[in-house]
DNA sequence: ATTGAAAGAGTCTCAGT
DNA sequence: ACTGAGACTCTTTCAAT
């Protein structure tokens, strides 16, 4: 750890991982200090980059994407991780792309609104992409749980 | 879709996942209406559940989190599923457990401080599990892109 | 449905401890 | 480093359109 964080400054930020709209007031009196004090600690996070700012928690599904996938991607020669990376970004379903140890070379993320959608990303668009040697697509029939790392000072 | 949503609510919804700590009203200014106009569509929003909080934004990277990896589980028998999804959820470096179709019976993913420590959830307490058969894991050298999906009513 | 203004709540600053 | 109070800003409500 670079910076010399308490157990304040880590419940913090656990509990607003979770509800970032809890007020100072009230994230307080739950941590047993004032809002002052939490307002300070998370003015000092910030400073340090490890606060980057707050999202909006959107339920996707009520929004009609209901199909998440799990892509796994083999490359002709790793070289082409970069340019195959500018490709996939450039698919505003594709949400996640990490460089990848093991059997793939790359391993995306696809949000999409249907079966249909999805379909016509891997055939269609993934197909005409340079380097790709071939994929396989893990689709996700339910999500068991996703939540926040546990964060701590050890 | 369910809801009847417009431009306008799909522009604030896009713009409040990357961002949820804009003011209503700069964010009108933004969209060309007025702050009231941003706070009724939020309620909305909320209303209907497409909306359901904000979450804090934090480098997980400065925290020391440096290792995310992804592992496929392959199960004995599918109707192990819950039994072993309950006992992957008590892991806390497990963040995320989805049920998949393909080579996988599950996929997780998993966020760590040191390879170490994976290599300890990963032989140790992995192993202890009744009903998961193997396992293949791969190590994200590098997060290419990690982005919102863009929302719209089409 | 949108607006603008007033009331209420929260953030931010700072002097005191 | 924490606190509490005052200044300031944002959210929330509401009457008018």
């Amino acid at each position: 750890m670079k910076f010399n964080l308490d157990k304040l400054d880590f419940q913090i930020i656990q509990e607003m991982m979770e509800n970032a709209e809890i007020s100072y007031a009230d994230l307080g009196k739950k941590l047993f200090v004032s809002g002052g004090t939490i307002h300070v600690r998370i003015k000092k996070l910030q400073e340090f980059g490890i606060v980057k700012g707050t999202k909006l928690n959107v339920d996707l599904k009520s929004l009609g994407y209901d199909v998440i996938a799990f892509i796994g991607i083999y490359l002709e020669k790793s070289s082409l991780y970069d340019s195959v990376a500018k490709e996939l970004r450039k698919i505003p379903q594709i949400v996640r792309l990490n460089y990848t140890t093991g059997n793939y070379s790359m391993f995306a993320e696809i949000v999409c609104k249907d079966i249909q959608q999805l379909r016509f990303v891997l055939h269609d668009e993934l197909q005409k992409i340079k380097g790709i040697e071939r994929t396989e697509t893990f689709i996700s029939l339910d999500e068991s749980f996703s939540r926040n790392v546990l964060v701590s000072s050890e």
